[in-house]
DNA sequence: TCGCCGCTTCAGCCGGTTCCGAAACATGGC
DNA sequence: GCCATGTTTCGGAACCGGCTGAAGCGGCGA
């Protein structure tokens, strides 16, 4: 029961809200880079990240001198999106779909702990179940004999996103209001676009956690994107 | 950008989140009443419901000597779902999909804000789309000539629907996974249904948060719920 | 009009939390 | 083996935020 305040509270503080929104691209980050980005000291910035990581909100991998820390998992990253974009939805004086402060850009396209995430990611979704390359299974999706030739037509490392905890399932876009894909599957085929420079990240050396997670469509991308799931835009 | 940790300091303090849960089944009480149940001298509570009412997260109405608080809007409501979901989410130990401690009963029917979650809600949800009850349209959902004749029928108060701030729009279910009916149209259909006696709150009385929000569905409500929406449980 | 009740404001106290610097530990390169 | 780098632990100080109690305001009923 007080599990809403605790875990509330934990990303409620300047700095741990920082580190989390700087995870939010799906990376992982060592504590040093976090402790920079929160603007504290390396000793602070460890405390914080043992406590985040007592929670179970980010996971930590030891790797020579370095720890890394990502976030602990999808349901973490929509959680955090949707706290972000509350402000957007309390609309003070009644104004109706008052446009998100960071641009339409930043609603086309965008990454969600490290699957696709806006406008591109649910027409993705809406295509796959639509064309039938997924189909309901118990606690998400399960490919289709349609869509495992697909993915392994197109490349899509299935073996991969299999290792993950969740093979596919829904995360809740909220700049769109509509589920994107998530889960092994969804990561690993953004990670495909991204690889195949379908997609582009337009600014991923920002130092603003939002830009960072930016997302564009190539030239060549659109054309793919129409070619092999259909999506225009 | 400071947006993401004031906000979640704001729901991180266990005298609010009290506060919060307390107004979760979408019911509006009074100040006096809230702060009984965080456990506060009513000083401490007036400045806590001054602080979230600034921040647009609960909306006040004054009537007489009493001053009446309520979640300022769905959004709010599913994004508190989403943190309360949350460490049922992070598997430490790789649990796979791990029972939701208050039970199965919760996950079937419940309120989210005043409109009906889980798997009825869902269920709900993809009848209204499905059989052509409701479009698409800019920012949610509209109703097609059929869903018309059908609330009109049913005795659904759609003016009152209407002048809320949104009409239809989806609401993401955390423990389904797909989005329930929220919104004014959302919120009159769960009136209808209560007033039915189709549905029940099972423990109104109760004083833990999560109870007061369980819905069953009465024997009647079973047969009328397949009569009127072909939904079967 | 008076008194009751709900709520708010103000001052002051108290506790918790976060930060830094110094030191210790671990790792990897020379 | 030694040093540089990254990270953690410890102690102490400062800050911030919430709570209580008393007083003030406004509505309601007698």
């Amino acid at each position: 029961m007080p599990n809403l305040a605790s875990i509330a509270a934990l990303i409620g503080d300047p700095s741990r809200a920082a580190m989390l929104q700087a995870l939010l691209p799906g990376e992982a980050l060592t504590a040093g880079e976090l402790a920079r980005i929160a603007g504290i000291g390396a000793a602070a910035a460890s405390a914080q990240l043992k406590a985040l990581a007592e929670a179970g909100l980010i996971a930590v991998h030891a790797q020579g001198r370095h720890r890394y820390h990502r976030l602990a998992g999808d349901e973490i990253a929509a959680a955090l999106e949707t706290l972000i974009a509350l402000p957007q939805a309390s609309p003070r004086k009644a104004s109706p779909r008052k446009a998100w402060p960071h641009g339409e850009a930043f609603r086309q396209g965008r990454l969600c702990w490290h699957h696709l995430a806006g406008r591109l990611g649910v027409a993705l979704h809406e295509r796959l179940t639509r064309d039938g390359w997924i189909e309901a299974a118990p606690g998400g999706w399960a490919l289709t004999g349609h869509g495992l030739a697909r993915c392994n037509a197109l490349g899509v490392d299935l073996a991969a996103a299999r290792r993950a905890p969740r093979f596919a399932c829904d995360c809740m876009d909220w700049s769109e209001r509509r589920p994107h894909l998530a889960g092994g599957l969804g990561r690993e085929v953004t990670g495909l676009l991204l690889r195949r420079r379908w997609l582009t990240r337009i600014e991923p050396s920002s130092t603003d956690t939002l830009q960072r997670r930016r997302l564009t469509c190539t030239p060549e991308g659109a054309r793919a994107l129409r070619a092999e799931f259909g999506i225009s835009l």
